[in-house]
DNA sequence: ACGTTGACCTATA
DNA sequence: GTATAGGCCAACG
């Protein structure tokens, strides 16, 4: 796979349980900010990749689970987040601003992957 | 090769 | 606050 995909992945797997992300803010990191679409389509192959990938703890700008669709069921998504103790409720996030997990914040730079 | 689609985001009104 | 438009670029038919 590209290279991009795989930062994806790398990007994803550094969230921790409990906490999500966007797709904007993944593709900010990676420098390629206007092109979050691509981190989408990464997501779309993100089930067929190994390790696991947390994809359910990406979710767009607003919190709203607008991927679900891509898993094996429509609430496969809510029921893993809610699992990890993240609260969901009508396809949207519980307290979003406060479960966001920013790489740009957190990781602050690229040091922590690789 | 071309048009459409899509797990999105920002800007403007 | 919502509505609309534009951009982004890989994959699909």
């Amino acid at each position: 796979m590209n290279d991009f995909y795989q930062q994806v992945y790398q990007v994803v797997r550094q969230i921790p349980p409990g906490r999500v992300s966007s797709y904007g803010a993944i593709a900010s990191y990676l420098g390629a900010r206007g092109s979050s679409r691509m981190v989408g389509w990464a997501m779309s192959n993100a089930g067929r990749q190994i390790p696991y990938v947390p994809a359910h703890r990406v979710v767009n700008r607003n919190g709203l689970l607008t991927g679900k669709h891509h898993f094996g069921s429509e609430i496969a998504m809510q029921e893993l987040l809610e699992s990890e103790g993240v609260e969901v409720i009508d396809d949207r996030v519980v307290d979003f601003d406060r479960l966001f997990w920013d790489p740009l914040v957190e990781l602050e730079d690229a040091g922590q992957l690789f």
